[in-house]
DNA sequence: CCTGTACTGTGACTAATGTCACCGTTGCCA
DNA sequence: TGGCAACGGTGACATTAGTCACAGTACAGG
């Protein structure tokens, strides 16, 4: 499970670097009256139940939002990087509701977490506090109303490129490490659709498919 | 176009009844600060690349918010009723974006417009505010979460139906007075695919067709 | 009463996607 | 080194949804 680190040392440097928006009192209240917490690969922030008592972002790592349904199956929605909090945690602590959502740590990553008095307090006594927290919350709105547009407008062939292309995006590389049946998973669909579409991509010369990886020529 | 309503002795009323969580001095302030705008049915309160300066909440009427593509395909999403406002429009208006959704009247509809320097001010003021904002967004990150579950998890049949349940909410009613061509376009689909459908759910019992109008027996 | 228009019904066809069965390859590790 | 597990390829088929063509019905307005 997630353990929480005492030591603030390298918590401290992570904040200025990345929140540079925010007041620098309001900085060092959040590095006093916060915990941080650190997830291992593969360990969940989130999940559909959970009875959430902080609002939290994180300062390392990478996270991915997954939407289920009630037979288990489940879309890939967004990332939370460095520097983002996560809206569905603020919404969620504001009114002490269950998550909707499952968020999943991909690597390593440390997260902050803040308490629902600190979270309206601050949005009382700093201008830059109410700034973020609705700048998350848009952010977030825009990315769902993305992953909407892509499963009511598009077909899976222009899906399955869109999310290619934002790998390449978040692992800054064009040559993804990745199995057809993990892109199926993400994309609540089957391996068999996903080798089928992936060769047609292949033959437009737009990827060349290795063993284990994708090479993604045209973004 | 809509017209602006100089007259707030109606509005009044009705914000002491839509808002009593807001604290007596805001209320009193937003009546001050704020104009007010009607619109007529079928008139847009925003759409698709629509420079916003205002936030807005309506006091009276009922919205229709849809999501569109770029082939101008479009997608209904949610309904804005009295007492809600629009979390796209504060999102908006906080960093000056214009918009990427459409919402229509569907009835005379009393929109309240708040600038956005007020909306910041009011936050750092008025804990209700913070509340209010917060809580506007986590209700429409939730139902756009809904929009998406549709369209990702369900097929057309399940969501015509889920569409039907909704009007009867919507309209207090179980005779719901919609043509098949409205429903194929608030679902983006064909007209054709919504009759055989409708005539699927009315072999099961679960409807009753007339001409013009759909009675819903099952909810 | 005639006519145009909106609404609805239906069959035939196509395209997209999901499912099943089965096979070959690769690489790990007991 | 033999076998197992994960990965990927492929054909056959079913289902769902979109499209086209056309026909019938109700109704409002001239």
């Amino acid at each position: 499970m997630a353990k929480e680190i005492k030591d603030k040392t390298e918590l401290h440097s992570h904040m200025r670097q990345l929140f540079h928006d925010l007041e620098p009192f309001l900085l060092a209240e959040l590095e006093k009256e916060s915990t941080v917490w650190r997830f291992l690969e593969g360990e969940q922030l989130m999940h559909p139940g959970h009875y959430l008592r902080n609002m939290f972002f994180i300062t390392k790592g990478l996270v991915k939002v997954y939407r289920e349904d009630n037979d288990g199956a489940e879309f890939f929605m967004y990332y939370i990087k460095p520097g983002q909090a996560c809206a569905l945690s603020i919404a969620c602590t504001e009114r002490n509701e269950i998550s909707t959502v499952r968020a999943v740590a991909v690597e390593e990553t440390d997260a902050i977490m803040v308490s629902h008095n600190h979270m309206e307090d601050w949005l009382m006594r700093y201008k830059s506090w109410g700034r973020f927290v609705i700048d998350t919350f848009r952010y977030r709105l825009e990315e769902v109303l993305l992953a909407f547009d892509n499963v009511a407008f598009r077909g899976l062939d222009e899906r399955i490129e869109f999310y290619l292309k934002r790998q390449c995006r978040e692992t800054q590389s064009k040559t993804l490490t990745i199995s057809h049946q993990e892109i199926a998973n993400d994309l609540n669909t089957s391996r068999e659709v996903v080798s089928r579409l992936l060769k047609k991509l292949e033959q437009h010369g737009k990827i060349i498919m290795q063993r284990h990886a994708i090479e993604v020529l045209e973004l």
